[in-house]
DNA sequence: GCGCAGTTTGAAAACGATCACCGCCGGGCG
DNA sequence: CGCCCGGCGGTGATCGTTTTCAAACTGCGC
């Protein structure tokens, strides 16, 4: 593949209308003006836009059309500046997220479900992707020094400092997996241990024998939960375990798989804890003369877009991930009103046949 | 494909430590407090703080001092209220970008870009997407009311009104993609005439004589531009122009292309407006028993995914879409600064031979 | 020694809201 | 008839900065 840049054209513009804000005709109306409109003071102004009870009804009709009249809208800056809410909330991508954020679609969904659950709420969402120690000392000090209500971090390895940094100085937080360690902060994650019993009990019920997994890496919280989902389910069902570790790459699930087919060649399942191991696991299993799903059955995790692409498409198990979004922005905002929230809330997975399994 | 959906479970925390921001410890320094440690008054501090010049060095160094131990950071609220600057700028994602944000990566890959270049910056950002009318309303009012110094408008029908509102109060305002009719609004865009004309030259170059095209919606500037592209090269090279009209899906780009066939059976090569219509187009003419590239070439536009994944492997127009992220972000932050900006830019684009062409 | 220009510095007024008080008013009760 | 009380509305302080303006201080020339 060949590659030619064209030039880059740029039409000069007069530079004229696009000047700074002018003080085009009348300036903003602020809650004095509308106080005076309606013949009232200033706070009884303020009682009516924040909607308290305790005013007349006439007096609140007046103060209400003064505000239709003037176009008022109140300045959020000075109210935060008082009330220290700012109706906002920050989502903080850390470094390892900030990275793979327009690759990998998961982000984009959280934000999504996020933005979604804000907006409902009538709050704003100011992003921040921590890329140098710099910037992280920047965002940290953004949400302590109160400038947010709270703040949503979403992480990859789940050992990040940021969050209980945070928590430490009662910024409101909420995280997205299981953190690695003990940690205090309250989080939203996949029940992977659920969805990885209910794909291999799957396969028991199927009649498979001899049924292997791929493990992720084992520091990442999400790939334990797999494994020890997969090991629960053996163990109920009187099954030994045949467990190989691959790092989540489709090469390292090929050669994981070619491992399991060496020390146990009469496998004939395998679960593997990402569908890209998994697609490298099929082809490994087609490489050595298996048939999938006849001789061996494949379950991936995830329901990525490569689970559709694999010959035979993987049967795998579908992240709630706009959920995840919405549901951290749910408990952040519980946690900002001062309600006390779940430490843990883990979400259902959906389990998809395709043609890997039989 | 079926599914089945597990439990959610959680996890019902004892509600403890995570109440509202209690006042722990000390409260956050003021600039007040900096001032009596340095024993100087207040504006002197903030003059400091803000590196004014004309204070002598001896009480600057006191009054930092004193910032490095108390660990002062300047309240932004506070300062946003007089000063009329919150250092922060809206990324508005109109209805029709805010339904394709997670499916299509350009809008994240645009996201990232504004982000890296505010980030070095040193601005926030905060992210909205119109999802109702009254949504539209409230983001309006935000950027209106001057929470932000800014507003960089992600839309994909170019014909939205939300730029031309926010511009005509005086809000610094940029948005991607060729606005539909005049505007006076800055925008920052893709080279599509020049990327068309490029790839068109190419067919030329390699002694194509019948050269065809699909274009997109024509209510669409980018697709019109990248139609007027082809016909302008066309013209120069003293070629017929043979078009066909697609709506941007698969199926559309192999009925054009069945349309196509029909009315010139002897076309030797197809220019295609997008990816999406290039592969359907490459379909339709396997369908009709002609080899791609041998018989006939096929130059798709926008380097998507499915460029890779066709078969053969798509030539096509690479965009620069981090570049336009970034690109916007430096426009708004020089109009916010008062500078003056060229009303528009165009990126050029990367021409990408793989096998739909020889 | 004194006036004067040129710097630095400080006091105080914004900025635009919220909110704790306080006063006013009318009605019920002793 | 006087007193108290509850509901409603206004006054003024406050939030943490910036910024204007005038005072104070410097050094300098006469």
């Amino acid at each position: 593949m060949s590659v030619t840049r064209s030039f880059n054209e740029s039409d000069d513009g007069h530079g004229g209308p696009h000047s700074r804000r002018a003080a085009s005709g009348h300036e903003r109306p602020t809650l004095e003006t509308v106080a005076a409109l309606a013949k009232v003071s200033r706070a009884t102004a303020s009682r009516v836009v924040n909607g308290s009870t305790s005013v007349s009804p006439d007096i609140r009709d007046a103060v209400l059309d003064a505000v239709g009249v003037l176009n008022y809208v109140p300045n959020r800056v000075a109210r935060g500046l008082v009330t220290h809410q700012m109706d906002s909330f920050a989502l903080v991508l850390t470094e390892s997220a900030g990275r793979i954020f327009v690759e990998d679609p998961f982000f984009a969904t959280v934000v999504h479900g996020v933005v979604q659950e804000l907006d409902a709420a009538g709050k704003e969402l100011v992003l921040q992707v921590v890329s140098s120690p710099q910037s992280r000392e920047r965002i940290t000090n953004y949400a302590i020094g109160g400038h947010v209500d709270g703040v949503l971090v979403v992480s990859v390895d789940g050992a990040d400092e940021l969050p209980m940094t945070l928590a430490g100085k009662n910024v409101p937080v909420v995280v997205n997996g299981r953190p690695m360690g003990r940690s205090a902060v309250p989080y939203v994650d996949v029940a992977n241990a659920d969805g990885a019993r209910q794909a291999v009990r799957r396969l028991v019920d199927s009649g498979h024998r001899r049924i292997a997994t791929i493990a992720g890496p084992q520091n990442a919280p999400g790939a334990v939960d797999r494994l020890a989902g997969y090991r629960a389910e053996l163990r109920d069902s009187r099954r030994r375990p045949i467990v190989a570790v691959g790092n989540c790459t489709e090469e390292s699930g090929s050669s994981a798989m070619r491992r399991l087919l060496d020390e146990h060649p009469r496998l004939d399942a395998v679960f593997v804890a990402s569908d890209l191991m998994a697609h490298g696991a099929v082809r490994a299993l087609r490489m050595s003369g298996r048939r999938v799903p006849d001789d061996v059955a494949v379950i991936g995790f995830d329901d990525t877009e490569v689970a559709r692409y694999t010959d035979p498409p993987l049967t795998t198990v579908r992240l709630p991930i706009l959920d995840i979004g919405r549901t951290m922005a749910r408990q952040v905002l519980r946690l900002a009103g001062g309600e006390p929230v779940e430490r843990s809330i883990l979400l259902g997975t959906e389990f998809v046949v395709r043609e890997s399994t039989c």
